[in-house]
DNA sequence: CTTGACCCTATAGTTACTACAGGGTGTAGA
DNA sequence: TCTACACCCTGTAGTAACTATAGGGTCAAG
């Protein structure tokens, strides 16, 4: 498997393929005759979990930490769902955040009377008063 | 007015308020014979202006604009209410993508057993198959 | 006269990629 | 056989919006 097909299988780019090789978060495969990166099936179902991890949002940190946990079977999955659980509370409160900012950004984008900008609530909003 | 007494009065770093300048958000202010830089209120009303508009999340880019804009006060508001609706559109879907991975992640950490990493649900969701 | 809090410039680091530049390789069609 | 084209390689720089560091200078109080 050529890089440009692992990229493919995991609707990733290839630079960014050859980026997680270079932070070793992707060990570097075997090279063909002519220095091209050969993958097989582990480098796939590896990409794959870094790929679902980094959807849901996780950071390449955390990614790193799972991958290391998931490699030892038998430990407890604690350290799993702490990473977890962190994220998600964090998900949480960027939500809350956007979500103020939007009832706020409402309130200025309907006070608008499209006017001049002299007259304009949403640069008034900005401006000090 | 030295660089840190604006810092403050505006719950800015001194680092940024140099930042805003090399980027020519915020104009050269005038120097000290020592060479500090002396702002004056112009600098305060301008760096509050940024600072609420950074805060309502638009982006520099944004700011530059809508700067620009609240300069000619003849003008029509109408490429002010633009960009705060962009900006707007821009934090609903946002919050759209975040509902919907809180719901993933909601799903994922509840599922945990607590059991070893081999029968770990979050591991699982995020192996593939 | 020295200590500490400030100020200066210039540069590099952060996150997670993405985009070149400047090359080499492999294969299919004319 | 030639050549076009899609792919591969390395290395470096760019993105957003700061933040941090190194290595200096200035100023007021004790």
């Amino acid at each position: 498997m050529k890089i440009g097909d692992l990229a493919k299988a995991t609707a990733t780019k290839v630079e960014t393929v050859r980026y997680y090789e270079r932070i070793a978060l992707l060990s570097p495969p075997a090279r063909t005759s002519a220095n091209y990166r050969a993958y097989g099936s582990e480098h796939l179902a590896r990409l794959s979990f870094i790929r679902r991890a980094r959807d849901l949002g996780f950071t390449i940190e955390a990614v790193r930490e799972l991958l290391t946990l998931s490699d030892d079977r038998s430990q407890s999955c604690q350290a799993v769902d702490n990473i977890a659980r962190a994220h998600l509370t964090e998900v949480e409160r960027k939500i809350g955040d956007l979500t103020a900012l939007r009832s706020e950004l409402d309130r200025v984008v309907g006070a608008c009377r499209h006017g001049t900008v002299a007259e304009c609530k949403i640069i008034e909003t900005l401006a000090p008063r």
